[in-house]
DNA sequence: GGCTTGTTGCGACTCAGTCTCGATAAATGG
DNA sequence: CCATTTATCGAGACTGAGTCGCAACAAGCC
């Protein structure tokens, strides 16, 4: 999760400039729990009556991505969202039941990469993890329904 | 990779009619390196004059990987491809060069997830691991070129 | 051979995402 | 403050992947 003031300052930072539609997106993310489509925020800047366009979601998504204040993921349905995060980490745990996603540091992961590396003669260069579960609270709340 | 009689056997053990359109495309995953998309298989039988539809195309691949012997994987561009694969293990690590992919054993990654499930207190049901790199063959072929 | 029913292909359709372009408005400097 | 420059915006047309409905077809089975 990152605050809007975040996005904005980051944004700023980088001699990007602070537009209302701009700062419409950093307010919409910062109130999102969990993962988020296009759409979704498309739709709710509609419901606010702040009526962003469909082209500078998209625009904006992308930026903020490239900037690491947003990061994409790729549901097993194929569907493309995204999940908001402080810079830094990369990779993401999401649960199933709420869609909140906590951040996961690279750690034991990178020495199962490399030795993955050393067996099959590749140079890895980029991967992407996604990883998907139910987190604590839900878990305690499927106990309860059976 | 899977021979195009391991899908067509497949089928069969599993109830499904061997008809004309499906040889096809056991044919056409058969013959294909690396990953390939649902466009590249339905150009290539069109080339071939095999001719097939759009809409078996994407129905027989929706198949194929709810047998295992495909699997999606979604490239870092956002494109939705697939590789062919034994049924058995789960991940791809794609070469960027060639588009080649092998299969990765769960092994080290196992440890790794377990580890990341603890300290999260997430229960860890899914997961997806993509990985890209160059593979031997492309290494060397990089390296006369630069 | 004839029947049943799974499979096919066509074409229309949906929906995410992109592109173009004229209008708008941040930032900057005087 | 005002003027200038230029990044950004929004509308809407467009593209391309993937889906759907339906009538025609043909595997598999007797």
């Amino acid at each position: 999760m990152v605050a809007g003031d975040t996005i904005v300052s980051t944004l700023q930072r980088h001699g990007y400039r602070i537009t209302a539609p701009r700062r419409g997106m950093a307010r919409l993310i910062a109130e999102r729990q969990g993962h988020f489509t296009a759409e979704d925020l498309l739709r709710a800047s509609r419901r606010q009556r702040a009526g962003l366009g469909r082209a500078t979601v998209f625009r904006s998504l992308e930026l903020l991505a490239s900037l690491d204040l947003v990061e994409r993921v790729d549901l097993p349905s194929g569907e493309h969202a995204y999940v908001s995060c402080e810079p830094a980490h990369h990779h993401h745990l999401v649960c199933s039941g709420c869609g909140r996603a906590v951040g996961v540091e690279e750690g034991d992961l990178d020495a199962a990469l490399r030795e993955i590396g050393r067996r099959t003669g590749y140079q890895i260069d980029s991967h992407r993890l996604e990883l998907f579960g139910l987190c604590a609270t839900c878990q305690r709340a499927d106990s309860k329904v059976n």
